[in-house]
DNA sequence: ATGAAAGCGCTAACAA
DNA sequence: TTGTTAGCGCTTTCAT
């Protein structure tokens, strides 16, 4: 493996030379410049990435945690995957399974200077600790962390699972279940108080048995409607926070008899391919630009980060309700 | 940040004792190791991973190019990540989308020795370029490749589709059609060629109408079926490759009045956490282990590269018929 | 058991 | 326009 000395050598010029042609440095004479990249080209050199990033300090790489490749992340990612490439950037993906030793190594990566940002699509850690990290470069959540040490790009998720239950209680509907995905993620607090207060103003009953928690997946919405069949007193609409699950509950409530939406009307989350399949109406977060944004984010702060003292931010992304045929 | 000289310079020792203190080396008194590690946790200090990649060479770091977020990938990757970080290898993740270019990138962090090995998931470049990239350190491909520089690991696709052709026909089935994803990959022209040579055997019709391409998603199965309801003559029995696509199917098969398996018969591929719940007869390639075996041989290929010329390895993974209740 | 010093491969300030 | 040289932060001989 060729290094940037021997390349020198065998042009017959000095390793600052051929440093500046690799960087495009505008003072090199036409002449050095072409003999230089025909040995580099002869040769199949490529910098050390280490070298470079060791001497510079920086990387150019942005790091991004996923708990699993869920289709919801699937989504963020791309977007940021996207402003990434354009900003020149490399994106350096991390599962992190929700294990909070996965996630740790990730925030590590961040301190051993291997990325120069870091973007937490979802999060187990506590968020003290993530924000111990804050000092060794950006962090960006892509869910509302109320912490000022740390930026975020977010749906409001309140004002989203209002929009949802006000749909379905437009159309009639008082007797409301739902299901979410992790219980005692900030999200869910906040969509269950959504849902209570709909509920109260409606004067409609609370019913526990209503809210399906964990539920992510396909298979999830099977069970769901398995369990609603043994029900005395059914939900005659649901609200489903992600249109994964909303298709296992399509799914088995056709296996079951059950007609959409007639004898259950369903709004979902997320908008993603399958939804439109489904003639599912669901509300849009517009994941996408959450992630495009939350790069964005990183940029800003790091930019900031050079010159002043950069504070962080909040930064909310408004949702859309996509009205289809299950209500 | 401080480093390993401002360190020293605390502990009042020599960066070489620091370094000592840092790997664990045996030969550092107990007293100096204590005086360090203080220092060390004091300071919240971290070696600088670059400066050590470029002294060590390598990064103990593996890429792993998926082409998208699918199910399918993941299971693989859950492999490879259980490996690696049992050898204490981190898992470098490239979401390629398909890109060629994408792609190169992922190839490129070979030559720049961000990673020590890459796992292809999937390919989109030509053999001949992947292959290229063999001298700058272990490749191995989730699928098999014929030429002799690229290791692979790999489910043999015509002796599983074999399989499942006969299991259907076992049941009576010769009015068979399948689904497959890309049209045009190695694993397609092997399952085009058990599918023409178990229906050569029966002597049953080729029907160009009931190969269905590019069936990846949940989507893929609704399209396909509503394709398949206009037909003069439908098929009896499915083979799927890919659960989701399985359970658009089921989902649309139902919708539209078909039962399962009386009126449609299916076999699936994966054995994914839906495949379970819909009772779907699958072909399970046990493809978290294809992902371990493939970061076993990238390390087989590592270890042996130290000291000869180490091969490659091609190494096929046994598939199993799960039979469930959709057949 | 410890430290001095060479060097991994590169960039950039400085001199020429 | 070009070359010399001093690091970036670390590991690892080689002495002692």
């Amino acid at each position: 493996m060729a290094n940037i000395k021997d390349i020198a050598m065998l042009a017959g010029v000095s390793v600052s030379t051929v440093s500046r042609v690799l960087s495009g440095h505008p003072y090199v004479s036409e002449e050095k410049r072409r003999r230089v990249q025909q040995v580099i080209d002869q040769q199949g050199y490529t910098p050390n990435a280490n070298a470079v990033h060791l001497i510079k300090g920086q990387t150019k790489t942005i790091g991004v945690i996923v708990p699993s490749s869920h289709s919801y992340f699937h989504a963020i990612l791309s977007g940021i995957m996207d402003e990434a490439s354009e900003a020149g950037y490399g994106t350096l993906l991390y599962q992190s399974r929700y294990d909070r030793n996965e996630e740790e190594q990730a925030l590590h990566l961040l301190r051993t200077k291997q990325i120069d940002g870091l973007i937490l699509c979802s999060r187990s850690l506590s968020v003290e600790k993530i924000a111990s990290y804050g000092t060794y470069g950006p962090i960006v959540t892509c869910e509302y962390i109320e912490d000022e040490r740390i930026s975020s790009v977010y749906t409001d998720h309140y004002d989203a699972f209002i929009a949802g239950m006000k749909h379905l209680t437009e159309h009639g509907h008082t007797d409301i279940g739902y299901c979410i995905g992790r219980a005692h993620s900030t999200s869910s607090q906040q969509r269950y108080k959504a849902y209570t207060d709909v509920l109260a103003e409606l004067d409609a009953p609370l019913n526990p048995e209503w809210i399906f928690e964990d539920s992510t997946e396909m298979k999830d919405g099977i069970r769901i409607v398995e369990r609603m069949m043994n029900m005395k007193k059914r939900p005659t609409a649901l609200l489903i926070t992600g249109d994964e699950v909303a298709a296992g509950v399509i799914l088995q409530a056709q296996a079951a008899g059950l007609r959409i939406p007639e004898d259950l009307a369903i709004v979902g989350f997320d908008n993603l391919l399958i939804s439109e399949a489904l003639k599912l109406t669901t509300i849009d977060q517009h994941l996408k630009r959450i992630g495009q944004e939350a790069f964005h984010v990183f940029h800003e702060m790091r930019k900031a980060g050079q010159t002043s003292t950069g504070g962080t931010i909040k930064r909310s992304i408004p949702f859309e309700l996509v009205k289809r045929s299950s209500v």
